[in-house]
DNA sequence: AATCGATTGGAGAGCGCTTTCCGAAGTGTT
DNA sequence: AACACTTCGGAAAGCGCTCTCCAATCGATT
């Protein structure tokens, strides 16, 4: 039995910055200027250098430099979930979930190049939060780009108050000066009800989403609105919860409320999904007797039979985008708080 | 609610341990042994320094303490590939596909309450390759959980070279000493077999993925063997890619080469997916005219209409034992290699 | 009362790296 | 040839933390 236990082997040192100095036979700061190419170094000893580095196969130590240049080449991808307990089966949901696919997605389509990685951070619980925006203050993260869910979320205040370079994918539920990336929501409500109606539909529905989540709320805001210009006071709404199954949920309670209803808005491809099956199963024919509209354009969209008519969100461009907009403010802080505003486009398919 | 508001946000020195230990009036040496609840420390006194972390609003910088701990309590999932390079159209498909997110919620159920992160790592370039084990020996993440995607990956062999912690999600390609969990695949295409005979098929086709991948040859393993058993010595098989277009290809190919086909098994669900839009093109219905069955059991699966019978695939759980796996390897390096096989199970919905 | 062992707190040596601060060259000007 | 300037390399001071020593204190044992 060896003597030390859970270390790795004794004499299994890694070459440090020291270790090629002494090979290349310079000092440690020499060999530190080389290899970041910093000042000119006389090209004969930066030679030697390289050459030390390639002889002890040295890799500099990140945590150390981190340390002193307060720049870890990390962002922290911060999912807040204002409820979550540690086993909380909707986390699981969460990941699986296209949403946070592309959100990684296109974050990493500008970090990678950038040779920037990115940690995942869930915080749920008020102590979580408070360790969080430690660990980001001291540097453990350059910035962060905060997938914020809950409705009354104290994070991306905590984020601007403690001065850390974050950005919000989403806008914020309350008024707070941070960088954010967001869909117009409303205006890609209104083209699914601009579509509906000249599909022909009479008897337009809506499934919602939850109310507090901004997003939710601005759909059914902007369906409305887009619903009362063409004469339609009022609509009736029935509310889900992006999943699949609240959308069946929906689809049902509002056939029992108004049988003769022949377009259906809903609030994600999920619930439109959903929604899709309980009117097959109800004879209903889409899209003859129901056109059927959705939002998102995730894949399941394309994969539903018929394929669904859905509002596109660019959430790879709009996740691609909170990233450079971090990156530049961990450059610059003193960066004017900005945000983008992504218009949705109708991507028009079978079901409507 | 303590508002740590009041000291400025940016520019300000953040409290240091000295500054805890200077206000609870003790050494740095003692300040440290309290907040690591090491030793026992006079109640006293341990209270003091309680209190001084609470008025300074001390929280410990985990890169210097990492830096001599050699723990970061952090975990990388790493994603070979050997081809990609920055701009890879094809990680964003990666990201998007459910198998990712599964992989994550599973990894994150087992991590989150170990007070664990995950940092996402993408490996493509043999440079990007050496410089992450380098980082990884350096102790930037305590180990790795590695999804390697391609056939010939050098990878796995690296990381137990390096002697790294790591665990395989899916078995090496190559036979490599290193921790692994998989999924029995032939089992799971056996099942499908078994299931398509029974329900009176006879003229049963497959729809493979990528020769190149384990999970995908051992898929046409199982199957072919199953069926040999059940009498079919030759299973026409058609090559796709595990995308949903390969799959409406190859269901093409297949109606093309043999039109009386009766039963089909996709090796994964998207793929099934494709073959039972071209089948309903065609003009065959399923499942009375031609049983499918797809492989995973992801939400496409349900999605589809009909709902598609496919093979469980328990990849949450399988994620979360690599996670457990890992752990247990960061804190007793010596632990045997060992690989978990998961059996998978046949889910029976509409389309057999 | 004297001694021994067990606790407990403090001093200080690093972990591996960057980066000022200086002194020693090298270059050009008068 | 003497001067001011510019380059360039090395010494050393940290970054914030942990943890090994060692000294001091205390109670218990003889």
């Amino acid at each position: 039995m060896t003597a030390t236990r859970g270390r790795s082997p004794v004499g299994e040192r890694l070459p440090t910055l020291e270790d090629v100095a002494r090979v290349a036979g310079v000092s440690r700061a020499t060999a530190s200027r080389v290899i970041n190419g910093i000042r000119n170094v006389d090209p004969q000893l930066n030679e030697q250098v390289w050459n030390a580095v390639g002889a002890t196969g040295y890799v500099p130590n990140r945590l150390a430099r981190s340390l002193v240049t307060r720049r870890t080449g990390t962002i922290a991808l911060v999912v807040s979930d204002s409820e979550a307990h540690d086993d909380d089966p909707f986390m699981g949901r969460f990941f699986a979930d296209p949403y946070f696919g592309r959100v990684v997605g296109g974050l990493m389509s500008v970090l990678r190049p950038a040779g920037v990685q990115l940690a995942l951070q869930i915080v749920g619980t008020p102590d979580q939060r408070t360790r969080l925006i430690g660990d980001l203050r001291h540097g453990q993260a350059d910035g962060a780009v905060v997938l914020s869910l809950p409705a009354h979320d104290p994070l991306p205040r905590m984020l601007t108050d403690a001065g850390v370079p974050a950005v919000l994918i989403g806008r914020p539920p309350e008024p707070v000066p941070i960088d954010y990336v967001d869909l117009a929501n409303d205006t890609g409500a209104a083209l699914a009800a601009d579509h509906l109606v000249a599909r022909g539909a009479r008897q337009i529905a809506m499934i919602s989403g939850p109310a507090d989540v901004p997003a939710s709320s601005d759909r059914v805001t902007g369906f409305r609105r887009a619903m009362a210009r063409h004469g339609h006071g009022w609509v009736p709404i029935a509310h889900g919860n992006f999943t699949r199954e609240s959308g069946e949920a929906a689809m049902r309670s509002l056939l029992d409320a108004q049988p003769a209803v022949d377009g259906v808005f809903a609030a994600n491809d999920l619930m439109a999904l959903g929604a899709q099956s309980v009117l097959r199963d109800a004879g209903r024919h889409v899209p003859d007797d129901v056109r059927v509209v959705g939002f998102d354009d995730s894949s399941a969209a394309l994969a539903a039979s018929p394929a669904l008519t859905t509002v596109r969100h660019p959430l790879e461009d709009m996740a691609a985008e909170g990233a450079r907009l971090l990156l530049a403010r961990v450059d610059d802080r003193t960066m004017r708080v900005s945000s983008v505003i992504y218009e949705p486009t109708l991507v028009i398919r079978s079901s409507s």
